[in-house]
DNA sequence: TATATTACTAACCAATCAGTCATTAATATA
DNA sequence: TATATTAATGACTGATTGGTTAGTAATATA
């Protein structure tokens, strides 16, 4: 009865920041759905997550399907055109530029949050057509074009073997998939015995394609 | 009022088969787990289209998760061991072995219908933990070891470099997991230009693995 | 043919959750 | 200070769906 009310302990103060939303929720959905998927994600977490209500939430983003749609349309703007630069820039032989533009990657999306959305796309796919076809034109075929480029200038230079750029590609880009997938699946529950050094399973893949590639000398 | 039933049209009798209700059930969520994944598939589903009512489903499978987990452990039995065995009695050199190898998979494996799960088990892993450890045990550690072996058998017999055996089995396993991967992601949705073929996109990849692992003739 | 057993069904329940909307309060403006 | 505007809320709803169970009918048995 005469228990008082919490009194006015701040308790979260109603905030008007109309430019900073849709930034934070984005971030929020992010995290969450790189860590639990798209369909265990409740859109009210995300908002709490954010410091909002759901009701907020809904106001930025009219369906939880658009929030997943912005969420990887904004991590993937950036990232993209970063890795063509550094190809260009770079001077030295192929054989020295994959495991260079490997690493990288590495150190640019491999290591950080955003490359949780490979494996979010690869499992929300099917279930989301139209965004699949988006991703691959933005990212998956943008960067089939730049592995492809750097294949072929080692062929040009006489560094390499002539191999089927189309299928080669995959030498380099699978072992790199295949780190990120891992470690937002499997990577997650098995901490046992297998820990895998990331540095140095580019290293190692790098090497191996590289070797794969080069000419043998008679 | 007087528009007459159905009459008695068999319309699916009710049958009594104990038996095989179960496997009809896990070929069935099978389909449709693959199809769709494990939250999109609703498990009336699943139970019609084994030809059962949902409650006939439940009374099989205890729990959605049980199901899942049945239909992962029921698809991956088999397929283990096989593979060990028609490695030990290839009698061939190890660069000869690796492509016998991977083509073996994509035919055994990769090609089938079973290949989904994996796709299914990166998919799902974080929100399964117990089953991903199971999956890590019975499927992925068991290859490790073969593949493992596979390169050993190389490196004993002085064909190949000395790599280290941990990070060198990605080199032959991710381009695998890649294919049947997008095989159950991307590759449902971007039909357009991009057709990989297969048996050539195995051809290379093992060429690419025996060329980077072989040591170079002075 | 009568009775007992149980595989199977379908209607049902309870919980979950995406999305809505009337209301509230923080700011802008007068 | 008074009024208008609108960002933000949270209680609510409607639809979905995993799981239950009382009852039905197919088989076994006598």
């Amino acid at each position: 009865m005469n228990t008082p009310l919490p009194a006015d302990v701040p308790a979260a103060r109603r905030e008007r920041r109309k430019q900073a939303r849709p930034g934070e929720l984005l971030a929020a959905a992010l995290d969450l759905f790189v860590e639990k998927g798209f369909a265990a994600t409740r859109s009210e977490e995300v908002a709490q997550r954010a410091g909002v209500s759901k009701g907020t939430l809904f106001l930025y983003f009219p369906t939880k399907e658009d929030l997943f749609k912005a969420v990887v349309r904004e991590n993937m703007a950036q990232t993209i055109t970063a890795g063509a630069a550094a190809a260009q820039e770079f001077t030295g032989p192929a054989s020295e530029l994959i495991p260079y533009m490997m690493h990288l990657w590495w150190e640019r999306f491999g290591s950080t949050k955003a490359s949780g959305l490979t494996k979010l796309m690869m499992s929300e796919a099917t279930n989301f057509p139209e965004l699949a076809v988006f991703y691959y034109q933005e990212v998956i075929e943008p960067n089939f074009r730049l592995v492809r480029s750097i294949l072929q200038r080692g062929i040009d230079s006489g560094e390499f073997r002539c191999v089927d750029l189309d299928y080669a590609i995959f030498s380099i880009l699978a072992p790199l998939i295949h780190l990120v997938t891992w470690k937002h699946s499997m990577g997650c529950c098995v901490s046992g015995d297998l820990q895998l050094d990331p540095i140095k399973y580019i290293a190692t893949q790098a090497d191996m394609v590289v070797h794969g590639l080069l000419k043998r000398n008679a």
